[in-house]
DNA sequence: CGATCATATGACGACTAATTCATGTTTGAC
DNA sequence: GTCAAACATGAATTAGTCGTCATATGATCG
């Protein structure tokens, strides 16, 4: 089902390293905008200025392009909200800065988030990965303030899993949605359900 | 970007109606399983045991097929989930029963979840009204027991989008990845974060 | 029975999209 | 400045799907 395939080799110049990024940056904003099937791969070599051929020295095929953006996401995802909740002094802090920025990241990049989304049709592997790394991070960050004694005890790994969940489709209905809606209107009430339920 | 479209008027005779029905049988079948693009209408109809053809008696496109499986996956689940609540007393044990019927269907039928979820990709109308109606309806429930003073004040909205992913996101983890855990031990931990997240 | 409407068929034309490749251009190490 | 390797090209090949239609079959009723 998923492709194993070996990788293209990575460009040797400039040229080609210049070259690889605009059929990245195209194919992200296309995809994004359209849709994985409903984007070419014409649609990305046109957008990007490059001919047709070019594509198929830098990548196998659509789908791994795809990979490469689900990791991308995912790399700056985490670095968003790792920045978020850096100053934040416990976990329901943590929470709320997390929860805000992750909306905030979305309202950003809905193009990003859809593709995500969206690789879940393609290549189950990759996103079910990605989700896995998340909920591995989120388990610890739980376990951790656990330990602290800042929450209740509990399954982490459901607490982990819960709590995306509540972010993911928050992020869908005020992200992508409604994106007039205060975040403060969304965080408060989300926080406060988070924060008694897990609270020792 | 949705098709408004004239429907194709309702078979007339009983032949007509059990025809129509193998193609939707077949199509959720195959959609399920392999994902909406990568299934063709020759697919469908090769599975339904029906000429190319007989396909545009009944349907406009693949579109309009998976248009009405959302549809009618949305009236399973609430049927399911109405069930499952029935015999509860408050808010709390419907959450709890709610969740775990949620789960128990998604486990039960894989393959119309993930044709829901492609749907976004697919219908995106579709898609926002299967989750708005549900949402209006959660949203109802959490008003209403809140009324009772069976809960906290709080945006019942916000609340209902936040169950909501939970639900979703769990029945991603437990009810399509992981069928072997207890369902006890994931309804268990999430209702406990739940009812202490609303309760008063 | 024969007439008529509904249903069924599958080959076919039109089209779209993926991928290859022979040919040409650019780069940068020497 | 030379030259081999890297890169770029787009027309041609390949593969497959959609949706139509002329034709055929089934069912119903007077």
């Amino acid at each position: 089902m998923t492709a194993r395939a070996s990788q293209k080799p990575q460009p040797k110049t400039d040229r080609g390293e210049r070259t690889r990024r605009k059929i990245l940056d195209a194919a992200a904003l296309a995809i994004g905008k359209r849709g994985f099937s409903a984007t070419s791969i014409s649609d990305i070599t046109a957008a990007a200025g490059v001919g047709q051929g070019t594509f198929y020295i830098y990548f196998q095929s659509k789908e791994e392009v795809l990979r490469e953006m689900v990791l991308q996401m995912g790399r700056d995802l985490r670095q968003h909200l790792t920045q978020a909740i850096a100053g934040t002094k416990n976990r329901l802090e943590a929470e709320r800065e997390g929860l805000r920025a992750f909306i905030d990241f979305v309202r950003g990049n809905p193009g990003l988030y859809r593709i995500v989304e969206e690789s879940q049709f393609v290549d189950e592997a990759i996103y079910r990965r990605h989700y896995m790394d998340f909920a591995a991070t989120y388990r610890a960050a739980l376990e951790a303030a656990e330990a602290r004694g800042e929450i209740r005890k509990g399954s982490a790994e459901v607490r982990a899993w819960a709590l995306m969940g509540m972010a993911v489709l928050l992020g869908q209905r005020y992200g992508i949605w409604d994106v007039a809606t205060p975040l403060d209107d969304v965080v408060g009430p989300a926080v406060d359900l988070i924060g008694r339920g897990i609270r020792p």
